[in-house]
DNA sequence: TGTCAATTGTCAGCGACTGTCACTAGCCTC
DNA sequence: GAGGCTAGTGACAGTCGCTGACAATTGACA
């Protein structure tokens, strides 16, 4: 690797956590590029040289995220129906996605900026965006697992869309709570999709849950 | 009905069919605030004090189906089953909203922005955020129909969250569509729904969906 | 070492907003 | 019906995100 190229990968890297840092300590909307871009000691305009914009620096975690989340359900054996394959690639690729974190930012770091993320209205609209093209990425490759046409059958959408929506709630609770560990959004998610049979199938006042 | 305010409600309409005649034929990110205030001849800062953005103009039909939505909703019976409740809530309610919309702008007009909405990426993400945004509140009614406290428990989410995303799957792929109809969108929407439980319980490849 | 190309800074400019202030037009009272 | 009062408006200046253009710099490579 260059001298040049150790450069860049210097400065995109100062850039990012600058950011984050920003946005964890001081919120997005109050971080200026101006301010990111001095923390570094560089122009504005070098700034948008590495990142399209102020938003994507926010996103550089989680699109890793959905990278390895989208390779996890590719990998899940056939056999196992739909909804058991997302859930288990989820579940599992949690332990990867935070070491593949931390070789970017400190695993704290990042939850601290996730919390921003939710909580700010422009990120969180951003984030779930990004969220509806992930699930049409993941409808496709669950059509594709069980041999079906995703525009002709309308199930695999449906799986998906159901599962997305019960993750995008675990992770709202997550985020507001004060267990913010990787232990406890697993504990959470897999709680909440114990209960999706109940919540669709039987009377609930009969049957009050745990 | 002052003069005063009969010429304030007259600028507010004039605004909102102007920016929304100019999203349908020029697009979102093509119309400036200045073109959308020279075609009703103030200045930009008058737009700004009635719209608190140019988004808000665009969501601004939108948000009245919502509320006719949330009131669908609170007034169904309570003896109907959850998923039961929202299904017939919102398809009951599209005939209201179709009423309530042409009141305010041509519901040919409404249906292209609806189509700019879903096909500009800025306008796409703050109609997620508005959907969960009444997702929450759906939730809220929901848990309270059944005396439950939403935040103990996970099912009146759930359930919210798995209808809002088939809800969003076929208001998508609708707006994708040449069947712009109402009619297009109850069938398109009663068959996905139809769907929910073939897509969670069988074995897909066993039993091909129609 | 000198040339070439990649990186960067500077500057100018657009579009969405916001604050400020003077001005105008409708309202209300005498 | 003239006057003052105030809501509504326009004009102006400024911030912030972002982009294009051009010149200056700095590493790469012969």
């Amino acid at each position: 690797m260059n001298l040049r190229e150790r450069k860049k990968q210097r400065t995109r890297d100062a850039l990012l956590r600058a950011a984050l840092e920003l946005f964890a300590t001081r919120g997005y909307e109050e971080t200026t590029v101006d301010d990111i871009a001095a923390a570094v000691d560089v122009s504005q305009r070098t700034f948008f040289r590495y990142f399209a914009g102020k938003e994507e620096t926010a996103f550089f975690v989680p699109r890793l995220a959905e990278a390895l989340v989208v390779d996890a359900v590719r990998a899940r054996p056939p056999g196992e129906v739909p909804l058991e394959a997302l859930r288990r690639a989820v579940v599992e690729s949690w332990d990867t996605i935070h070491e593949a974190v931390e070789d970017i930012v400190p695993i704290d770091l990042h939850m601290r900026v996730y919390r921003v993320i939710e909580s700010t209205p422009a990120l969180l609209a951003a984030h779930l965006r990004r969220a509806a093209e992930l699930e049409e990425q993941l409808a496709g490759i669950i059509a594709e697992r069980e041999g079906l046409d995703v525009d002709a059958d309308p199930r695999p959408r449906i799986v998906v869309a159901l599962f997305g929506g019960v993750i995008r709630v675990t992770e709202r609770l997550w985020s507001a709570g004060d267990d913010l560990t990787m232990e406890g959004l697993r504990r959470l998610t897999t709680a909440y999709l114990d209960q999706v049979g109940p919540a669709l199938a039987g009377n609930w006042r009969a049957e009050p849950s745990p």
